[in-house]
RNA sequence: GCGACUGUGGCGAAGUGGUUAACGCACUGGAUUGUGGCUCCAGCACUCGAGGGUUCAAUUCCCUUCAGUCGCCCCA
């Protein structure tokens, strides 16, 4: 016990909540197939330089969160902090841009790392789901993209959500709007706050959204992002903003939407949930375009858009909303009294399972007692009983713990029987081909 | 990286510087050797996150460390 080896920090192990974790990846996989995304996996992790370049030298994500070890080879490998940078790395490896599809839709599921301090809706491996168009600069892709984010929330069930908006615009915006913003604080550095000193000169946008000085007059009268935009990228958001109401996608305009990756260009977006739900870590799907990254990374020029959301964080909105989950569960549940009845168990639970029935037995030599138990532990509709009189005559007692209704049958019309019970009208079982509806 | 709080059985939760660490739930066995769920009885922490110190004596006091929770930063 002394020298037990407990999991690393900021890890965690998946057991009763493994209920949660099915139910959203099996959303995914549907509300993909409905948006025409196809599914890719890529390396858990890549080479260092790949998120330095992709991701940004400066960004928090790759100047201290990174996992990097050298293996054996003297490679500097990094664990993947994020699925943008790996997706494009791999569009352009395997030459997808060649690929007659276009746009090219993909979308990703897996685990993240990032050496952060723990806290609610934040841990060191968390999982992302993560989506990724790329070769159209149309912003009706934009649109598509968040329609999708916000169609899985449906699918989920999860309704107090909202659609944060924001556009960066194209580079010349942003350069344009940094510098107005620097010379409008510059006189004012003094009344700031230190943490915002400091966003002065990594990324002056960031100081829009500080907590602390966010009620000050000179934040009302900062400059906005809208008078800076070019024409193009005015143009590009005001289609977003029309696709968007086209589609009855709810959302906000939210000028103070700041993204911490160094890659977006014209559209940002988040999608919240309340604080009281998941505190400041209430983001829980984050993206945006960007048009620059692919060639960055050394790929021909492709403009992209693309979301991620994180697993955790959709997982509490999720239980927060009273989530439907099946409870797990067998159809049969032998109990069985003795050397000759354990045989015939064997025998008739291979005999169902390979007909579709979820079954299960008692492998502790318990008393009948405990045998019950155990059955409705494993929430059995039918306990299957077998003992040396059933051994005798050739039968089996099942019993119907929906009714609590009793009968000696054949052991020869086990199978059928419970079939027959399993497909009555009024029953609907979701592990199983056994569906009332459908017989 | 910084700050606050917490750490007793599978879970919840009392407690004290000194022989056997309450109680509840769950679990196991029995009463009822072929019918669970009710009732009754019994069992269930060589030990109080880990390491060290103070003391005749530490789960209790002190230090360190680890972990959890929450906040800052940042992000999903």
């Amino acid at each position: 016990m002394i020298l037990m080896i407990k999991r690393m920090k900021g890890t965690y192990d998946i057991t009763d909540d493994i209920g949660y974790y099915q139910a959203v990846e099996t959303q995914i996989n549907k509300v993909s197939k409905l948006f025409a995304y196809q599914e890719i996996r890529t390396p858990h992790f890549e080479n260092r330089d790949l998120f330095h370049r992709g991701v940004g030298e400066d960004s928090d994500i790759v100047s201290k969160e990174t996992y990097d070890f050298e293996d054996r080879g003297g490679r500097i490998n990094t664990l993947r902090p994020e699925g943008t940078a790996p997706i494009v790395r791999a569009f352009i490896e395997n030459k997808l841009y060649a690929n007659p599809v276009v746009p090219q839709k993909v979308y990703y599921y897996g685990s993240m790392f990032r050496y952060e301090r723990p806290q609610k809706g934040r841990f060191r491996e968390f999982r992302q789901f993560g989506a990724e168009a790329f070769g159209s600069a149309e912003p009706a892709l934009d649109a598509e993209i968040i329609a999708y984010a916000h169609t899985l929330l449906r699918a989920l069930k999860i309704n107090d959500v909202t659609v944060h908006l924001n556009t960066l615009g194209d580079k010349k915006s942003q350069t344009d709007y940094a510098t107005a913003l620097k010379k409008h604080f510059k006189p004012h550095l003094d009344t700031l706050c230190g943490d915002c000193n400091k966003r002065f000169s990594d990324n002056p946008l960031r100081i829009l959204d500080c907590k602390v000085d966010q009620d000050k007059p000179i934040m009302q009268t900062a400059p906005k992002t809208l008078d800076y935009l070019t024409e193009a990228a005015k143009a590009h958001f005001d289609a977003v903003v029309d696709y968007l109401t086209a589609m009855k996608i709810p959302f906000e305009i939210d000028h103070n939407l700041v993204r911490g990756l160094d890659y977006y260009t014209h559209t940002v977006f988040e999608l919240k949930v309340s604080k009281e739900l998941l505190g400041n870590q209430n983001a829980i799907c984050g993206g945006g375009r960007y048009d620059n990254l692919v060639e960055t990374l050394d790929g021909p020029p492709t403009p992209a858009v693309g979301f991620a959301f994180g697993v955790e964080r959709l997982i509490v909105a999720l239980k927060a909303n009273d989530y439907p989950l099946v409870d797990p569960h067998v159809h049969a549940y032998f109990l069985i009294m003795g050397k000759q009845a354990r045989l015939k168990a064997m025998e008739l639970s291979q005999k169902l399972r390979l007909g579709g029935l979820l079954t299960d037995l008692d492998y502790m030599d318990k008393g009948m007692k405990g045998q019950f138990k155990q059955s409705a532990h494993k929430n059995a509709r039918f306990v299957i009983i077998i003992g040396d009189a059933e051994i005798e005559n050739e039968t089996v007692n099942v019993k119907d713990q929906l009714n609590n209704e009793e009968w000696t049958i054949a052991m020869d019309n086990l199978y059928i029987t419970l079939v027959e019970k399993l497909t009555a009208k009024n029953y609907d079982c979701e592990d199983c081909d056994h569906k009332g509806e459908s017989q």
